[in-house]
Parts: C-alpha cells; structure tokens; sequence
RNA sequence: CGGGGAGUGGCGCAGUCCGGCAGCGCGCUACGUUCGGGACGUAGAGGCCCCGGGUUCAAAUCCCGGCUCCCCGACCA
C-alpha cells in the first residue's frame, strides 16, 4: 500500500483532548476521529489492526468449538423487558422508538436473541454441547465514556454464548473458552492476568476476568505472588489485619465533640482506627441497611449488594437516615433496631472498640460484641486491601490498576429458564441448558495493546496485529533509481505476502522517520541513494534501536527474520 | 448525576477581562532550492469565532438561554 494512496494524515501536536496514551496515539497516529462522546469512526489504519485481532479470536473460537454467527444489534425492547434486564442496564440501554412507536433498542450484549437461537435449536442432549460466538457492534450509553477506545459507548465485542447439559458440561466448556482466551491475547501481545470477578446478583457462579496491567486501567486487582490468588477488588477476600485485643472492659459514653469521622475518633481518642467501629446505611430497593464494620475497612458495595441480592444500592440520604433514627457522624449499631442489621465479618475479632452513640458529639468507648449491639447477620462486604493477607492465609496482597480485556462467565440457567430453554435428557426427561457467556472487547484490545505498546514516540505495534508488518521507506523518493528500488521491493514484498506500508510520499527524512516511528510498524525498511550506492538497505525493529543493513537481494528473508524475532 | 475545564480555518492555540479590519504556529496548494531524524524561500487557498436570542452605531468579545466535548468523581452483570 502506497502512502500516497492511503487515507491517512498524522497531526504533530498533541491532541487536546486526549490524555490517555493509546487515545493519544491512536489520534495522532490517524487511526481514528471521534463522531461523538464515546463514538468513534475507525479510518483505515485502525481497522486493519481490529480485522487482525478478529482474525486471531475467529481461529482461535473456533478451534475452541465455537461458531460464528450474527445477531442484530437492533432488538425490540420486549425481549428485555423479559428477562427484566431493562431494568437492570437502566439507562446504559440505547432506547430509540420505531415508527410504529414500538420500543426497540441497541443491544449492549445479546443473551436474550442467542437464547431465543438455542431454544430454537437444542431439542435433544445430543444437540448439546453448542458454543455460539460473533463479533459485533455493541452499544452501551456509558454514563462517561473515557479515553478513547478504552470506554466507548459504540464499540466491538466478541461475545460467544455456550449451552451445556449440565454443569460438568458447562465446567469444560468455561475451561476450554479460559484457555482460548489465553491464547488468544497472548498471539495479540497483551500480557494478562487472569483474576476471580464478580459474578452479578444475576445467577452466576464462576467468573474470571482477563486484565491487562496498566495504570491508566479502570479496574483494581489484588494479588498474592506466594498464593498464586488474583481477584478484582469487587470481589476479592482477604485477611486483614487483626484489631487490638483485651479483656472487656465496661462501656462508656465519651464526650467527642467536633468527632464525626473515623480518622477524627482514632486521632481524639488515641486508638487505631483498627479499634473502631463505623456504621453505614443504605437503601437497597428501598429497604434500609445498616452495615457495621471494623472502622478501617471500606464497604465493598458490590459485595453487599450481591449479598442482599438486590438491584438498587445507595448510602442512604441525610432524611432517610434521620428518619431510622440515626446521627451522621456518630450513626451507632449500639441499641439500634428495627432496621436490618448486618455487619462485616471484621467486627468478630477484636475488644473495646470505639464507636458512634448517636448523640452528637458522643461516641462509645469499649463496645464490645455481642455484649453491647447485636446484629442480624455477618457477612464479608469488607474492601480487600493492599497489604492485607491472601484469603488463602499464604502471603500478603498487592494491588495493581488494570484494563479489562475478556470476561468469562457460568451464567447458569437465569436465561434458559427465564426464556423456557430446555432439552431431553438421556431418561427423557426435560432440564433447563446451562449457560455460559465470554467477552472481549475489540476494539479495546486495539487500545490496550497500545497503551502497553508504545514509547515516547509512538506505538510500537506487536506484530500479529499490526496494521501492516512492513514500514517501506523511500528517502529521497525523487531519486529515479531510489524509485525504481523501492517499487521494486514493494513488488517483491508484497507478492512474499508481507503486507507493505510503502511510504513514497515526497517527505524529509526527518518527517518520514518521526511518523514511521509513530505509526509503530514491527519491521522499518530504508532505501536511500546511500544504502543503494553499497547495494544494502537497513532494515530496523521498531522494538530495537539499532538498524543493521541486508543485501538488497535478501531482504524478504531478513523481513523474516526481524518478524519472528516480534512473534516472541 | 456532582465538581472542574473548553468550544475561534484540518490540528494546536492567542485574541474575550477593557466591544472597533479575525490573528499566530503547524498542516494544505503552486514554483524553486534542499534531501538520513519533524528543511528553506516566494506566492497563495482556507472562517456560521458552537447555536439561538438580546444590548449597541458596532459583538469572537457584554447579557440571557441552550448544545457539544474533555477531565475528576459517582456510576458502569
């Protein structure tokens, strides 16, 4: 492909809305404009590098059983309404009305029509295992769509869909999808980690999700190198530190004023925050919570929200608060009732914990449980921390910023019986499918490739999924005999199969370098009046810095090789 | 949704406070010179100053209303 030809233009400055690396580049680099927030058109560059990435997940989808197939994008709204997932995405589902003014909407993922498919299909067990995927545009009204492609609101998914028998079915299914995955980012040159997430209040059980370290990512993730434990902080456990311990002492009511928060408590009363208590309310679907725990642990609000099972979850305001007869800055789980009483499994452990009274400007000293508040349930809804223990009890956490590339999940059978899926099983008998649903987000593949990929002067593209392997330089491209070299090694590049960017363009030097370096093609080539004079051309990794020189009869074998040094 | 910032040739920005010819750099076009890390000269093209209303002799600039985009947070099976 000639540069001349191409629909391509680099910009020099930097981009000034653009603040994440990838975004950065990709705008830079001429790979995308944006349409609208979230919204992005892919020019040809971009979605050479996408085709390249679906072309690895197709193969490596179907070696793994899959098989392609495409759903619309636009549903009629009904078919959410049943599974109420119009409730649960809420305003995140793109709603538009027909002309019929029948509700319709632009689907963020495709559990409902696949079901609908497989209902359709699976009669029998023997219709059973079936792995159906496609690639698709998704559409998702992200409440902030953030750095490009990282977040859109329009992007591309692989989403593939699995109906088993059983859940030994589904248990082999989730493996070999978990092991397509890998394969499949590590032929992308994304370096993932593969960590326990939150499954949803809706049905699941196993989840995992694959993140690709980066501190530009949006997801935390928790990790023990001595346990080989990795978790998203939405779901991973831990052990904290333990709080001080002692004999019991009596309670007492302690004059604090101007005390309304843990750090100010700890600091009034000289006691580690460890030695409090902290009570948090909420609304969950309307009913009133009362969460206690230790007052140096977070709330994990996915955590809770998953325990109690419900849809809506939120602190509860400053009337709804007053109105169950709490004080803010001094809320109290000591002779509270009739609210729902839950407390973190932190509080089990350790003695004389200072906590809120609700009395302004008073809190408790030595409340103890149970003796001095009891609560209706204990469950961990803590906040895993960095530094805290591995659940395992082996080693201590670490935490690490993370961009989210695949999800699997053992969704069960929400859908399957929601929708009336079932087959005929060996004794004739009919059981729901079991489901399991994998994603990848393409185009953020595209984007968190880059953000792992590149240096101060632009991408550095890994070679599977680069838009063209080969950068061909001309310099001096006027030179007739520099022409006729370069046309010729084009020629003779591309009939080897190695797709060529053949920069022909009238440019200096400087300016052909600085964008080839920008563009990050895996493999640079140069012809110039000076690499002809010696019948050489330099061919240079955009990985290495130094160039070395081939003869000009060998370049195709020497493409080969600085290749397969990028394959590794 | 809360907080902050910004909309001016394709890109990056100045001008707005204090109303008076719409500017600069890059890019683009033509010609010439140059030619291994963002060359130089000369001559050009390119504008709904986000939109609507108002004030004024006069509005990019002041006033009112709206829209869009970015960043942080909340949110995000």
């Amino acid at each position: 492909m000639r540069a001349t030809q191409l629909l391509l233009r680099t910009i020099r400055d930097e981009p000034s809305e653009a603040e994440t690396a990838s975004h950065r580049l990709m705008l830079r680099a001429g790979m995308m404009t944006q349409v609208a927030a979230g919204v992005y058109s892919y020019l040809p560059l971009a979605l050479r590098s996408i085709r390249k990435i679906e072309r690895i997940i197709r193969e490596e989808m179907n070696a793994a059983g899959g098989q392609e197939l495409l759903m619309p994008a636009l549903q009629p709204i009904e078919a959410w309404r049943q599974t109420g997932r119009d409730a649960a995405f809420g305003a995140n589902l793109f709603r538009l009305t027909d002309r019929r003014d029948r509700g319709m909407a632009l689907a963020p993922t495709h559990e409902e029509v696949v079901t609908a498919i497989a209902g359709a299909h699976v009669e029998s067990y023997r219709d059973l295992p079936l792995t159906l995927y496609q690639i698709q545009t998704k559409f998702r009204d992200e409440p902030r769509p953030r750095a490009g492609l990282l977040r859109g609101r329009e992007f591309s998914m692989k989403d593939a869909y699995s109906f088993d028998a059983g859940p030994e079915g589904l248990d082999a299914t989730y493996q070999r999808m978990r092991t397509a995955y890998r394969n499949i980012f590590r032929r992308c040159g994304l370096p993932t980690i593969e960590v326990e997430a939150d499954s949803g209040a809706i049905g699941g059980k196993d989840s995992h999700e694959f993140i690709m370290p980066a501190q530009s990512g949006e997801d935390v993730i928790l990790l023990c190198e001595e346990s080989g434990y990795a978790a998203n902080v939405e779901r991973a456990a831990s052990i904290i530190p333990p709080a001080p311990e002692g004999d019991p002492l009596p309670m007492t009511l302690a004059d604090t004023p101007g005390v309304t928060t843990i750090a100010g408590l700890a600091d009034f009363l000289g006691v580690p925050q460890s030695q409090t208590l902290k009570a948090v309310f909420y609304q969950a679907d309307g009913e009133t919570a009362l969460v206690t725990i230790r007052g140096d642990v977070e709330v994990n609000e996915i955590k809770l929200k998953n325990y109690l099972g419900c849809s809506d979850l939120r602190l509860a305001n400053a009337e709804e608060a007053a109105a169950a007869g709490l004080t803010p800055g001094s809320t109290s789980p000591v002779g509270l009732d009739g609210v729902r009483r839950i407390a973190d499994n932190s509080i089990l452990q350790g003695a004389n914990f200072a906590a809120g009274a609700n009395q302004p400007g008073k809190h408790y000293v030595n409340v103890n449980y149970p003796r001095d508040f009891q609560v209706d349930e204990t469950a961990d809804v803590a906040t895993a921390r960095e530094g805290d223990g591995s659940p395992d009890g082996k080693g201590v956490l670490k935490a690490a910023r993370g961009i989210e590339v695949g999800h699997v999940f053992k969704l069960g059978t929400f859908f399957t019986e929601t929708l009336g899926v079932q087959y005929l099983d060996e004794h004739g008998e009919r059981r729901p499918v079991v489901m399991g649903c994998y994603g990848i987000g393409v185009t953020r593949v595209l984007a968190a490739a880059i953000e792992q990929n590149h240096d101060e002067k632009g991408v550095i593209f890994p070679a599977p999924i680069a838009p063209f392997p080969v950068h061909l330089i001309a310099l001096n491209a006027s030179d007739p005999q520099v022409r006729e070299a370069a046309d010729a090694l084009h020629e003779e590049l591309e009939s080897a199969g190695y797709e060529t960017l053949y920069d022909d363009r009238g440019e200096s030097a400087g300016v052909k370098f600085n964008d080839a370096d920008l563009l990050g093609l895996p493999v640079r080539i140069v012809v110039s009046p000076r690499n002809l004079k010696q019948g050489v051309v330099e061919i240079k990794r955009r990985r290495e810095s130094d160039a070395t020189l081939a003869p000009a009869g060998a370049v195709t074998s020497a493409v080969a090789d600085a290749l397969a040094k990028d394959e590794l």
